[in-house]
Order: structure tokens, then C-alpha cells, then sequence
DNA sequence: TTAGGGTTAG
């Protein structure tokens, strides 16, 4: 009797007017229906559909929350045929559901992306509940319609119905304004809602994407009730913007006070090691990564993380175990061997992708240029940049010219570099200046680059990267009295030039190496070591490369001002620290200098050292007297 | 019935 009062309930008003339509029975259309709910409870997708047909015929109808389960259901299995099926049955014969059942249908048109079936049924709505508003608005949000999420909260509001932690939190996603955000951020604070994870977790991460870091820091800081995510935003924050230390000290706060870390975690902990170059601390995260195997994006962090650290064998083990490659996996592996130095391999690696990766993508692209520019393949590196539209599809974008004329800068084709920057459809940029300026340097053409770097001042009077690579080429065609001008120019500016550094890590301690710094606290020993090391490379052949020497100065002062070279510093000192087995790792802010690059390549001859040094473009992996750059820089 | 964090280059 129970069932048929629910039934009866259940039944649209205008078949119960109409009752004389059944040709089953009461019990009939009750078992009908205890069946449906439990398919749907179940998640039994066909024989829940196949209930639905004999219901249809029946002219009966389920309450909402089986219905509820069936979508959920529909969503399970991405069943959109289905789903409109189900759509189309509960709006029959004039069956009014109820907003939560409509605020369901509407989430399922969303997340089958199909956003014009979601607008629709919102335009229908006999009433819309903030459930309803913010599922529109986070849609909007995730398609990056940030416009129209933004117009509908203050829709939204303009009905009357009250934005909910659910609702800040996505439409915080779709702020791209500091203003809007710091205004969200008000109404939040007014209503009470800043203490929740979701939320807290939203404004630190748009915070974090305006480069607004103390924002973040400061709505991280007032958190109360400890929570995952909100760790895990901070310390993206802080990798993302290439704060290492700092994540990584967030970090260890966070396991300290007893949150375990989860893949999310771990992929910017590792994005932070890969920053600093700290690859055994890698080695020690990648313990932890164990756990999370079949993690795609894990592991695709992981991957860098020993190209960027220069372990090439450890992220060829990574790529060819990866279950799952996807086209970053193949980017990463495929830029991690050109910047390693090992160009024909990355080549190789692009050539099999064509045939069983992933579609390249613009990315992909310029590893292969790169690959080609840093190995002086003058014909392939024109032949892919040539072909990359009809290859993969993809027109040639600002970065990609920027690898061609950097190619043709460092195999010294400056009349070609000149006429691809007339052939450019973009206007020239700094970076397009300065790569001419830097194969001026290195192709010696003095008049070009100063050219190049009044282009550079135009643009910026303040970039002083023109200014030093200027005073280089003067000094290297000892033209003191214009080095003396460059010079004299910097200081009227206020420009200082950043001075070398050299880092190393030792005992799990960063060992910083300043150019004519003599503050750590082993700098006597080094020296003295460095000095016989000198000598001995001396007697076997080794002559300074004094054309690397910014100063005007003459004979020894001009080699000792190569000997306080950072790198030569931080080599030493790895020799002294490290058995012979080891490899010595460094990493440095600007270029390699000649005379450091020989001095690196005897060194690893005469005590048998495999010698990484990774500057702000590339790696050299000097073993047995060669570099893995070929001398090619 | 509605919401969260992570990967390639530059």
C-alpha cells in the first residue's frame, strides 16, 4: 500500500488524470520501479536504460534521487546517449523536476562539455538556486570563457541569490585582473568564507599566477585548519616561480607537521630540485614517487628533473619504463638530450616519435631546433624548421625563428641571420638583438654588433646584457678606449654587471662561488690547489685563452684575473670533496667562458673525473678530456 | 545537485 501511495505521489499530474493509459497494474509498475532504483543504486547503466523503456511505456516515473543516481551513472561511463535519453524522459508529459534534479542534468551537459546544452536547459529553468549559478559559472571557468563566468556572478547576484564557498572558489579561476581578485577577496573576507580550503587553495593559486607571491604567502599564513591542497598550492606557488629554497622549506614544514604528500606534492617538490640542480635530494623524492608509478604527470616531472640535473642515464631509465608517454614526456626527453649535448640522439628520439608518439607540438619543435643549433646542423635544423608546418602541423612561432637565428649565429651565417630577421614577420626583440650580438661576439664582427646593441638600447636603455656582451667584443678585439666608453655608459646608467657564480653541491650543503669573492671558508686551500693544478695543466700544454679577459690588463695580471673564475673555483673544490667515482656538478648563472670550458676538459683528463656543468642555456659533460657540447657553444 | 593543488620552452 506503502508503494502505491509513493507511486501515486510520484506520478506527473497530468497521467494521473489520465490513469486510464495503464494497461499494467499497480504492482506491476511498482516492481518496475524498485527495479530501476536498484539498477541505479547499482550503477547497472544497461539494465537501468532497459528498466526505463518498460517505464516509459508504463507512463511512470522514479523520484529524483533515483534519477540523481542514474546520471551519475551516465557520467561513469561518459554514456551521453544515454544521458539525453534520461534528460528527454524526465521532462516527458510534463513532469516538472524538481532544481536539484535540473541543477543534475545541467552538471552532466557540463562535464560532457556539451556547453550549449547546459546554456539551454539554464534558460529554461523554471528557477535557478545558487547550485545552478555555479555550476554555469565554474563550466565557464574550465572553458576559459573567464568573461562570462565573471558577467554571471554578478548576475547571480543581481537575482538575489548569494555566491557560496562553492562559488568563489570557481569563479576565483577565472580572474585574470588584480583588481577583480583583490575584490572577490573582500566580498570573501565579508562573508566569512576566507577559511575554507577550497577557497584559501583558489586565492593562492591566482595569487601565485600574477607573480603575486606575498599575497599568496599572506592567505597561506592565516590558514588555521591545516589542509593538503593549500600546502601543495603554496609550494607550487613557490617552485613555479623558480623559489626552490623556499618550497622546498615549505615542504619539510608541511611533512614536519604531519601532512603526507601526495602526487600533486611531489611533482613540484621535484619542480624545485630540478631549480636548484639538487639531483641527489631528487634521488630521495623519487623514492617517494615510487608509490605513485602509473602518475603521468609524476612522472614527466621526474623525467626533467634528471635531464635538468644532467643525468642523462637516469632519465633514459624514466622515459622507457614510462607506461604512459604523453607529447611532454617525449618534449622533455627530446630537449634533455639536445641540451645534454647529445643532438643526433634527441633527432633520433624525434624521428620515432613521428612514427609511435604522440603529434608533436610547438614545443617538441623547438627541442629539435635546439638540438640542431647546438650540434651545427646547419641543413636539418632549415630542413625541420622548413618542413614543421606539413610535418606536424604547426606554423613557425616567434621562438622557433629565435632557434633558427640562433643556429645560424653560432655556425656564423650572419648575412643569412640578418636577412631571416628582414624576413620575419614580427617586428625584432631584444632576444632577436641579442642573438646577433652573441654571434658577433663569437664570430668576432665588431661593427654588426654594435649595431645589434644600439638595436638592444633603443628597445631598453637599461638591458645590460647588451652593455657587457658589447664591452666582451670590444675587449676581444682590444679595443680598450670603446670597452672604456661601454663602460663609462653602465656607470652613468647605474647598470652593474652580475658578477659570476658558481654552485655546488656538497654533504647536502650549496656551496655558492662568487668571481673574486673569498668568503668561504676553504678559499686558502682552493686557491693553493688551483694554483698546482695550473701548473700541471701548464707543463702538459694548457695556455690561458686570454681573450676572455674583460680588462684592459697585461700578461700574468690578465690570466690571474682567469684564474678567480667561479667555475674553476667550484671545480677545484669538488675534486677536493669528492671521491674520484663521483660526478662533480655545477651549476652557474652566466655562460661558460673559453678559458674555463678548456680548463673543465683537461682537468677531467688529468684526475679522470666525469665534470657536469649546466649554465643558464645548456649542459657540458666533460669526461676523458671532451665536452659533450663538441666545443660548440 | 555546485568548487581545489602538479609536468615540457620562454
Amino acid at each position: 500500500m506503502k508503494a502505491v501511495s509513493k507511486l501515486l505521489h510520484l506520478m506527473p499530474p497530468s497521467t494521473l488524470s489520465c490513469s486510464h493509459r495503464y494497461s499494467s497494474s499497480l504492482q506491476e509498475t511498482s516492481s518496475l520501479l524498485n527495479d530501476f532504483a536498484n539498477f541505479c543504486y547499482h550503477r547497472d547503466l544497461p539494465r537501468a536504460m532497459h528498466a526505463l523503456d518498460a517505464m516509459e511505456k508504463h507512463g511512470v516515473y522514479a523520484d529524483a534521487t533515483t534519477y540523481s543516481n542514474l546520471i551519475k551513472c551516465c557520467l561513469a561511463h561518459k554514456a551521453v546517449r544515454e544521458g539525453k535519453h534520461l534528460h528527454r524522459h524526465v521532462f516527458s508529459n510534463g513532469y516538472a523536476p524538481k532544481t536539484f534534479l535540473i541543477n543534475s542534468f545541467l552538471n552532466m551537459y557540463v562535464k560532457f562539455s556539451l556547453l550549449e546544452e547546459a546554456e539551454k536547459l539554464f534558460d529554461e529553468m523554471p528557477e535557478r538556486n545558487v547550485v545552478s549559478w555555479t555550476t554555469m559559472i565554474s563550466a565557464y571557468s574550465n572553458a576559459k570563457l573567464k568573461d562570462r563566468a565573471m558577467r554571471f556572478l554578478v548576475l547571480m547576484v543581481r537575482e538575489g541569490v548569494m555566491p557560496n564557498m562553492y562559488t568563489f572558489s570557481s569563479v576565483l579561476r577565472a580572474c585574470e585582473r588584480l583588481y577583480d581578485i583583490k575584490q572577490l577577496h573582500c566580498s570573501i573576507v565579508k562573508v566569512g568564507l576566507e577559511s575554507d580550503v577550497f577557497v584559501r587553495s583558489a586565492l593562492i593559486d591566482v595569487y601565485s599566477k600574477l607573480g603575486e607571491l606575498l599575497e599568496a604567502m599572506n592567505v597561506f599564513r592565516e590558514m588555521v585548519t591545516g589542509d593538503s591542497v593549500v600546502w601543495t598550492s603554496i609550494i607550487a606557488a613557490f617552485a613555479q616561480h623558480s623559489d626552490g629554497d623556499e618550497a622546498l622549506d615549505l615542504y619539510k614544514n608541511m611533512r614536519r607537521v604531519g601532512f603526507p604528500a601526495d602526487q600533486s606534492t611531489l611533482t613540484s617538490v621535484l619542480r624545485a630540485c630540478t631549480s636548484l640542480s639538487l639531483l641527489e635530494l631528487g634521488r630521495q623524492v623519487h623514492v617517494h614517487v615510487m608509490k605513485f608509478d602509473q602518475d603521468l604527470i609524476l612522472n614527466n616531472a621526474l623525467l626533467d628533473m634528471y635531464c635538468k640535473c644532467g643525468s642523462l642515464e637516469d632519465a633514459k631509465f624514466i622515459f622507457n619504463r614510462m607506461a604512459e608517454k604523453d607529447v611532454i614526456s617525449w618534449s622533455t626527453m627530446i630537449a634533455g638530450l639536445a641540451q645534454n649535448g647529445f643532438s643526433m640522439e634527441a633527432l633520433n628520439l624525434f624521428d620515432s616519435m613521428k612514427v609511435r608518439g604522440p603529434k608533436p607540438n610547438h614545443i617538441t619543435i623547438l627541442g629539435v631546433l635546439f638540438a640542431c643549433s647546438h650540434a651545427g646542423l646547419v641543413d636539418e635544423g632549415w630542413y625541420y624548421f622548413r618542413s614543421m608546418k606539413t610535418l606536424c602541423g604547426i606554423d613557425p612561432g616567434r621562438e622557433h625563428y629565435g632557434c633558427m637565428l640562433d643556429l645560424l649565429g653560432r655556425a656564423g651565417k650572419l648575412d643569412d641571420m640578418v636577412k631571416l630577421i628582414h624576413e620575419i614577420e614580427y617586428e625584432p626583440d631584444i632576444v632577436t638583438w641579442r642573438t646577433l650580438l652573441d654571434a658577433c661576439r663569437t664570430h668576432r664582427n665588431v661593427d654588426l654588433a654594435a649595431f645589434a646593441a644600439k638595436e638592444i638600447q633603443k628597445l631598453d636603455p637599461h638591458d645590460i646584457g647588451a652593455y657587457v656582451l658589447l664591452s666582451n667584443i670590444y675587449a676581444n678585439s682590444k679595443r680598450w678606449s670603446d670597452v672604456a666608453e661601454v663602460r663609462r655608459a653602465m656607470r652613468t646608467r647605474g647598470l652593474r654587471k652580475e658578477p659570476g657564480c658558481s654552485w655546488i653541491e656538497v654533504n647536502k650543503k650549496i656551496h655558492a662561488f662568487i668571481m673574486g669573492d673569498k668568503s668561504h671558508p676553504q678559499i686558502d686551500e682552493i686557491n693553493s690547489q688551483l694554483n698546482q693544478f695550473i701548473c700541471r695543466l701548464i707543463s702538459a700544454g694548457y695556455v690561458p685563452d686570454t681573450n676572455f679577459v674583460l680588462q684592459d690588463l697585461e700578461g700574468e695580471q690578465r690570466e690571474d684575473s682567469l684564474r678567480n673564475h667561479s667555475e674553476k673555483l667550484a671545480i677545484v673544490f669538488g675534486i677536493m670533496s669528492f671521491p674520484r667515482d663521483k660526478t662533480i656538478r655545477i651549476w652557474k648563472n652566466l655562460r661558460i667562458c673559453g678559458d674555463c670550458h678548456i680548463f673543465a676538459k683537461l682537468m677531467a683528463k688529468l684526475e679522470q673525473r666525469h665534470i657536469v656543468i649546466r649554465d643558464p642555456i645548456r649542459y657540458h659533460h666533460f669526461k676523458d678530456g671532451v665536452c659533450s657540447c663538441g666545443d660548440y657553444w
